[in-house]
DNA sequence: TGCTATCTTGGGCATATGACCAATTGGGCA
DNA sequence: TGCCCAATTGGTCATATGCCCAAGATAGCA
């Protein structure tokens, strides 16, 4: 038993990701269902052969992408919400950070892949478990200010900023700056000052 | 072949009104770039050829179906929010029934006609007049309340309202009771009483 | 220098698709 | 009664699709 040669593996390796990386950008562009092996292999310049030599379907492949895609969007908000000088300033830059995904084909991708979950339950549970924890982070935060309803609070938080760049489609200057003011009601546990401001 | 038809222009009527319920079932149930002319004249049961004879194209079916379905929509909901003891119990209410739309294949259809909008600048600029038509009657009936900032809450709230109804798909249990504390917070004018009650 | 496991190529198959159309139907009206 | 015309039928066309595969290419190892 030979180890496989490390170059082929890794040019291998490189295909795969430029095929993951053109169906994201594919989905957010034409839907996920108008995806195709011979125009996911043409963005990704390679033969549409590959695609079912590095993946078992199209779906594993959209599903894969979906995937990556949600948990380093979720990943790349991590910091943003933790590293602010207090829990709330976090929450607040969330929502200002939110402004960057204008016109942003990856997180029309997450949107497409939401619906798609709806046919496939695979999908739905991965992007479920997800959503679960990026709740309970965010639910830490509010916690940790004392508020008075952290898991519902966060629930809907999360809900609305998939709600926001849902609507963002029709009302492109919807930014954090409109928003701002309900945000706070949310985030202050009305009347008494929290432990974070 | 069967009994007595109406007049020839009803039945043409008829049969485009089949088309069109068709085409919002399959948009929900299979995503809007996966209906084809087929499936939805065999959903309709009717020939597949009538498909073009009643529209100028497969994406001008879906569109009108699309803006149909979404001017429903909001014109079911508008009794519900004007139609109650006070501005602040309308705006619950809407909530609450939110609950009723829980795998429901019709906002399904609603939420991928937002992503189709994207493709459709015609289906777009549609979509987006019914919503600032909806996010309006909101602001109003929050400006009733003497509401620090109706404008700003409407918005909040209309994409709050997408934004749940998409996250229904990863939580089915998620209803108006768990999202009433925040709602709560969105309606109320912090600290000082509102208008109405 | 072969040998092997891996990766890549280009094409093929059965099926599905949007659009189109000549021919037919059937109800209302002169 | 017989004509008119919107509505309907069933099919064709060119193209696109998912999946598959036999043959070739490539780099590391003996």
């Amino acid at each position: 038993m030979t180890s496989p040669p490390p170059s082929a593996v890794k040019r291998g390796d490189a295909v795969r990701g430029k095929l993951l990386r053109a169906a994201v950008e594919l989905i957010g562009e034409r839907g996920w269902t108008a995806v195709s092996t011979r125009t996911v292999a043409e963005r990704a310049q390679v033969t549409s052969g590959l695609v079912h030599y590095h993946f078992a379907s199209l779906q594993a492949l959209l599903r894969e992408a979906a995937v990556d895609t949600m948990r380093a969007t979720l990943g790349a908000m991590r910091p943003v919400l933790t590293d602010a000088s207090d829990p709330v300033a976090g929450l607040h830059a969330l929502f200002a950070g939110l402004d960057q995904h204008t016109d942003d084909v990856v997180w029309l991708a997450v949107t497409e892949s939401y619906l798609a979950a709806t046919r496939d339950p695979e999908l739905r549970s991965a992007l479920a478990a997800l959503i679960v924890e990026f709740r309970e982070e965010v639910a830490n935060q509010l916690d940790d200010c004392g508020h008075r309803h952290p898991a519902e609070t966060a629930v809907v938080l999360a809900a609305l900023i998939d709600g926001l760049l849902l609507h963002r489609i029709f009302d492109p200057r919807l930014s954090a700056d409109t928003t701002r003011p309900a945000v706070d009601r949310l985030l202050d546990s009305r009347g008494r000052g929290t432990a974070c401001e």
